[in-house]
DNA sequence: TCTGGGGTCCTAGGACCC
DNA sequence: TCTGGGGTCCTAGGACCC
């Protein structure tokens, strides 16, 4: 069990999002822990997100807690202080607002408008305040690549603005080689996607205090888990074309298999639950005792239906 | 940092067909 | 029988983000 999040004053502690809770008990032992409510953050979401449409503005909602707001904006501090405030007094709710050219510069200035600031990222203060910074503080770059550019010796976002695509490319391959240099300079996607992304996926994964090791037990908690995806997957009208499961073993190794539903897209429960099992009993090794059992459906992009437009 | 749950996108290689 | 190229579908796996 892990933390899904953490308040800025248990963060002072070394607590955050994803560390263990007995190491966030040890570190901060007046700590309260409060489990999650994903329908009360979906309604406090939705608040925020329709205040912010209030303003003349293109919102692009991401994810619980974000939004890009994209427009040609005058003032853009001005516009930021006016939705910092409506946002307080209509949800009573504290926001950092981050300004850049792009979404990227917009996402690291809201860094350093936390908590509950205004920054403002742009061409001219972005080497001052970024050429120092380790790779890793850029959007997209995480620790894996971060690692792999500290081996061709680029360790900071200068010495990455700096680089040569040619020299990423055996590394990176092609579009990752342009991609990485041009981020480090502050590039960035500027798009504001205003229309509700359709779902590309949908998955269910559990964790088990206890190893599993009994075959029959791990099929039977698989085909649970599959059962709660399709009654997911049917009710919010989308078919299914691949299932995939996941296995994590006590070592923490970890394999996903996948097949296609052959016959074209289901919106059937009963298959999606087959198809799992069948995959995995087909396709894992189940004498290792299991840590983690999870199950995707991926989406066809086309809603089920007969034409109609039910999903509005 | 003995390591949750829910997502997205990209790449590489094999199979198969023309 | 061997050879080559291109296209498409599929799976595995890597990486990142919240």
């Amino acid at each position: 069990m892990v933390a899904a999040g953490a308040s800025y004053e248990a963060r002072a502690f070394g607590v955050r999002s994803g560390t263990p809770l007995r190491a966030a008990a040890r570190r901060c032992p007046d700590a309260v822990f409060l489990p999650t409510d994903p329908a009360a953050y979906a309604a406090a979401s939705d608040r925020v997100m329709a205040t912010l449409r209030r303003f003349p503005v293109l919102v692009e909602v991401w994810g619980w807690d974000e939004a890009f707001i994209g427009g040609d904006i005058d003032d853009p501090h001005a516009l930021a202080t006016g939705m910092r405030a409506a946002v307080a007094t209509e949800t009573g709710l504290s926001c950092s607002i981050g300004i850049g050219h792009n979404k990227h510069q917009a996402k690291i200035a809201a860094r350093y408008a936390k908590p509950g600031g205004i920054f403002q990222l742009t061409a001219g203060n972005w080497t001052e305040l970024m050429a120092d910074q380790p790779v890793g503080a850029l959007w997209g770059v995480g620790p894996r690549t971060g690692r792999k550019l500290a081996e061709l010796g680029l360790s900071t976002v200068a010495d990455l603005a700096a680089a040569d695509p040619a020299a990423l490319v055996d590394r990176f391959g092609e579009r990752m080689a342009a991609w990485l240099p041009a981020l480090a300079r502050g590039a960035g996607d500027t798009g504001i996607a205003t229309e509700p992304r359709m779902a590309r996926s949908r998955s269910r994964e559990v964790t088990f205090p206890e190893d599993l090791s009994d075959r029959t037990e791990i099929a039977q908690r698989l085909a649970a888990l599959a059962r709660e995806l399709g009654r997911d997957v049917v009710d919010a009208g989308r078919r299914v074309t691949r299932v995939a499961v996941k296995v994590r073993y006590r070592s923490f190794f970890t394999q996903i298999r996948i097949r296609t539903i052959h016959g074209g897209p289901t919106t059937d429960p009963a298959e999606i639950e087959r198809t799992a099992l069948t995959v995995l009993a087909e396709k894992f090794d189940l004498d290792r005792p299991v840590r983690l059992l999870g199950v995707r459906a991926d989406l066809a992009l086309e809603p089920c239906g007969t034409g109609g437009s039910d999903l509005g």
